[in-house]
RNA sequence: GGGCGAUUAGCUCAGUGGGAGAGCGCUUCCCUCACACGGAAGAGGCCACUGGUUCGAUACCAGUAUCGCCCA
């Protein structure tokens, strides 16, 4: 017997660290290939290397580490699989921003300096979030801990662009992508934000170039970019402009004429005057039109954003302007060249409430541009036919099911993925150029960006520098300079986290993955990804279940930002209210398809819950010492038994919630089981046992005590992994964790329908005893009670309960009939097919009862007069299913019967008072 | 503009074709020998609106309004 004196308080603080200790240097969640038990493996959204915990990561571990704990002690060969991400973009961000405090940069640094100074930050700061992790609770397999630039998921990423490459779903190509001008990179379409925004839309004469004419006047909310137009189109059935299809226009500002094309695809008649310009290298849709008619391509822009001197001399810009605009970010330039266009009258009207939408990069909010520019692409419509019909067939199963649609939706028209960065941190494109065949690319030997590469110049894609060149036999080659879009490394995860491409017991183990626990933000990004990379290299889906929790946000419902300042960090809220309490608020939140709005009044109620277990567990070893009955359930007093059925109905609905990912139930049955079955009824009907030392009642009430208790541990310890840990280490056990415990699976023959409506019946009349002393203002004083009950089995029922309605009523109970009851004033309350007398002691005030039953005698009307309008219908009759009509009869009878008692009742009360 | 979701107690949310639920908050009483991070008893809701289906709708369908998300 555990001799520890407990706290009164529970104190997660010390609990936590010593547990969070004791499991890791006990391996108790190490994983073994060869263990025996069905797999069960998930691998971890790897969070960013350099991050640090926020509340959307404790979301996503909790419910993960309930999945994981829950398999685990089912007995399933479990691996939790853990790792962090190199986050391209965003960590090379970082060290460029602690360099600049340093008066330098990456540039002044070199390539490979600069990434050495990343890794040194990884290694400073790539601890921080693992112990987070652990913090959380994360049984994490830690001797597997991977990272995405590691040696071997290097290999893969390396082995997997070589082969797409190899296949034909790898291109480099000059094409318009959406571009940083602060990050000075290309991004994928998913890495743009678009926002809705109010714009001005500018209207703008071009005059003809025969100056015959008015010319056309064209709609366009950037007119800075018209020195790149390549021409006009307007629709080829639009009476106003067809005629026009062919000739030429003045382009303002120049000293270039451009076509007049028609185009239909691009033309929207109804939209501003019927004509817009085609901006080649500027605009996605103009990109495409400009293929149509094979226009040429003007790109105006530097990388930085700036109107481009030579670019703007190309394009036969009037001199003095381009000497105005030359340098000046786009931004600065729209107004000075709409004050021009104005002068020259050519300006014809200005809409300034245009709706439209800005794209902004995902990282750091700029506006991007579409740019054109030599990137790689992965050609993703051949790996997207299987990857929907994974999904389509069932062979992956996305929960809740409502995201299916979403995920096919995207996938149907998705365009070409857009891999390279021109970043410095990440895994670099295994391609070569000759330096005899393309001088230029010697450049990139500094580390200057793709721009040196020319876009005609062939990649010799390998993993190693190729030994001579194809062409001219050349020696000299320079690697692309490009890094690889991390989501590229992040789509291999789930197996080159397990070996691959070896063929290691581990892969051969747990792969294909078991469940995908995410958020929605990264379906697109991630888990399509991993869906098309895994069946085409592994030929199986990556998971069976990909599991989309909510996003969480602010009890106002707002998206937590730094700038808004309304972050909940969860460690504060761990070291003020327990782990556990914040695990069990966020599983009890996780509603599928709803997001979550964190409110603290809810973590400080889980941790009342907490702390309410704990004090559970000091009864308990406070009264669990003595003998102790051994046999079956079945022979053990009805509290016993009763509770050990309502324990067994719990189990089986929290396993049910479980295997159907409703976190959120399984954490409502747990806390209502625990707190108002367990710690208010049942422990309630035992004390009285357990105060009378060796009677048969306390040698079943300890046994069935124990049991029960580490029962709900273990039920619990998926969601409350620390306090559960605590306590049944504490308790008597065998074992060295509550890790390793099997997790309690439902037993028919543990259900007992009769106790629990022997239960129901001791319920109704201690409530209702309560209830009447309340109402006669008794305060704790002893009651004498009278109680019918109509049905003689439940007569008989409340004879065998009698003594627990004394002692949770307070006072004598005896079950007569009411002609037995003795004479005197008595409050008589109706409760279900009994009616329970209170002996009126003193001179109270009868009006509150009175009052009361007054009140319920009203309610009770309108339920009967509902069901008699129903009965009385015909077509009720006819039409309704038997059993509700026999149901419905049933309560009207019993109503109607409560409603005659509440009349007798209330007329005693007002002879009494009057 | 297209798609999806939400609207239920003061707040946060479950829920179901047939008697409106939970947690928190609130009111009253109680520091009773596990727990005041507690116990007991209560108050509180035309289940957004309008139609339809149905014997019967908070639930199913359509539309409206408001809010949110995703995509263009």
């Amino acid at each position: 017997m555990a001799s520890r004196q407990l706290e009164k308080i529970y104190e997660p603080r010390a609990v936590e660290a010593r547990w969070g200790r004791y499991w890791i240097e006990r391996n108790c969640f190490a994983a073994d290939a060869g263990a025996p038990g069905p797999p069960y493996c998930i691998v971890i959204p790897p969070p960013n290397v350099t991050g640090s915990l926020h509340i959307g990561h404790a979301l996503n571990t909790t419910l993960q580490d309930i999945l994981i704990r829950w398999h685990r002690m089912r007995g399933h060969n479990t691996l939790w699989l853990p790792g962090t991400d190199h986050a391209g973009i965003a960590t090379q961000n970082v060290v460029e921003r602690r360099l600049l405090t340093e008066q330098t940069s990456r540039e002044t640094l070199g390539r490979d300096a600069f990434i050495e100074r990343v890794w040194a930050w990884k290694q400073q700061s790539g601890d921080t979030i693992l112990g987070q992790l652990k913090q959380l609770g994360a049984s994490c397999d830690w001797s597997r801990l991977r990272f995405t630039m590691d040696d071997g998921l290097s290999a893969a990423v390396r082995d997997v662009f070589i082969r797409l490459h190899r296949d034909g779903l790898i291109y480099r190509g000059e094409r318009l992508i959406n571009w940083c001008p602060r990050c000075l990179t290309a991004l994928s379409d998913i890495e743009v934000e678009h926002e809705s925004v109010t714009g001005a839309l500018y209207h703008i004469r071009y005059p003809p170039a025969d100056g015959a004419g008015d010319g056309l006047v064209i709609a366009t909310t950037r007119p800075e970019t018209l020195f790149g137009d390549a021409a006009v189109a307007v629709h080829p059935d639009d009476p106003r402009h067809h005629r026009r299809i062919g000739h030429s226009l003045q382009l303002p500002l120049t000293e270039r004429t451009i076509p007049i094309v028609g185009d239909a695809v691009l033309v929207n008649r109804e939209f501003g005057t019927g004509a817009v310009k085609i901006t080649p290298a500027h605009d996605f849709n103009d990109f495409e039109a400009g293929e149509r008619h094979r226009l040429p391509r003007r790109s105006l822009l530097t990388p930085e954003g700036h109107l481009n001197a030579d670019a703007l001399r190309d394009a036969a810009v009037e001199t003095a302007l381009r000497d105005t605009l030359a340098g000046l970010p786009v931004a600065k330039a729209r107004p000075l060249v709409v004050d021009e266009l104005q002068r020259r009258e050519l300006l014809t009207h200005v809409d300034k409430k245009h709706a439209m939408t800005l794209g902004h990069c995902y990282r750091c909010k700029t506006v991007v541009e579409p740019f054109l520019s030599p990137q790689w692409f992965v050609r993703v419509q051949p790996l997207a036919g299987p990857a929907m019909a994974a999904v389509e067939q069932g062979h992956i199963r996305i929960v809740p099911e409502g995201w299916t649609n979403n995920y096919l939706g995207w996938m149907r028209d998705l365009k070409d993925w857009c891999i390279s960065r021109q970043i410095w941190w990440g895994h670099r494109i295994p391609a070569w150029y000759c330096t005899a065949c393309h001088p230029e690319a010697r450049e990139t030997l500094n580390g200057a960006g793709s721009g040196a590469i020319p876009t005609r110049a062939v990649p010799m894609v390998s993993a190693t520098p190729p030994r001579a060149c194809p062409t001219c036999q050349g020696d000299q080659f320079v690697q692309d300079p490009d890094v690889l879009d991390t989501w590229f490394s992040s789509a291999l995860w789930p197996f080159s986290t397990l070996g691959w491409p070896d063929d290691t017991k581990d892969f051969q183990t747990w792969y294909p993955t078991s469940a995908l626990v995410t958020g929605l933000d990264i379906l697109f990004f991630w888990v399509a990804r991993m869906i098309m990379l895994g069946l085409k290299f592994t030929g199986k889906p990556p998971f069976r279940d990909v599991y989309i929790h909510a996003l969480v946000r602010d009890a106002e419902g707002r998206k937590m930002s730094k700038s808004k300042g309304n972050v909940v960090d969860p460690l504060t809220k761990m070291s003020e209210y327990g782990t556990d309490a914040l695990r069990f608020t966020l599983a009890s939140m996780a509603s599928p398809g709803r997001d979550i709005r964190l409110a603290e009044e809810r973590i400080a109620g889980y941790r009342n819950f907490a702390n309410k277990i704990w004090n559970a567990a000091r009864f308990i070893l406070m009264h669990a010492d003595g003998p102790a009955h051994t046999g079956p359930p079945a022979d053990r007093p009805f509290p016993d038994q009763w509770i050990v059925s309502r324990l067994n109905r719990v189990t089986g609905a929290v396993n049910g919630c479980l295997r159907a990912y409703r976190f959120d139930q399984a954490a409502d049955r747990l806390y209502h089981c625990i707190w108002h079955e367990y710690c208010d009824w049942y422990l309630e009907l035992v004390k009285p046992s357990l105060q009378e030392g060796d009677t048969a009642d306390a040698r079943a009430a300890r046994a069935t005590l124990l049991h029960t208790f580490d029962h709900l541990q273990r039920l619990l310890h998926p969601f409350m992994p620390f306090v559960t840990e605590e306590i049944w280490q504490a308790m008597p056990h065998r074992g060295d964790s509550i890790v390793r415990q099997p997790f309690p699976e439902a037993t028919p023959s543990h259900d007992n329908a009769g106790a629990e409506q022997a239960f129901d019946l001791l319920e109704q009349c201690v409530t209702t005893i309560r209830h009447g002393r309340a109402l006669l203002d008794y305060g704790t004083a002893a009651v004498t009670v009278h109680i019918e009950a109509a049905d003689p089995d439940d007569a008989a029922r409340l004879l065998d309960v009698q003594r627990h309605i004394e002692r949770l009523g307070r006072g004598t109970v005896s079950v007569l009939a009411q002609r037995d009851w003795p004479a005197g004033r008595a409050l008589r309350l109706a409760v279900g097919r009994m009616t329970v007398g209170l002996t009126i002691e003193g001179g109270v005030d009868l009006n509150t009862a009175l009052a009361r039953i007054d009140k319920q005698t009203r309610a009770r009307q309108q339920d009967a007069d509902r069901l008699e309008r129903r009965l009385a219908s015909p077509d009720f009759a006819a039409k309704a299913s038997p059993d509700i009509v026999r149901e419905s009869r049933d309560r009207l009878a019993l109503l109607t019967a409560e409603l005659s008692r509440c009349a007798s009742s209330a007329r005693q009360l007002r002879d009494m008072v009057s």
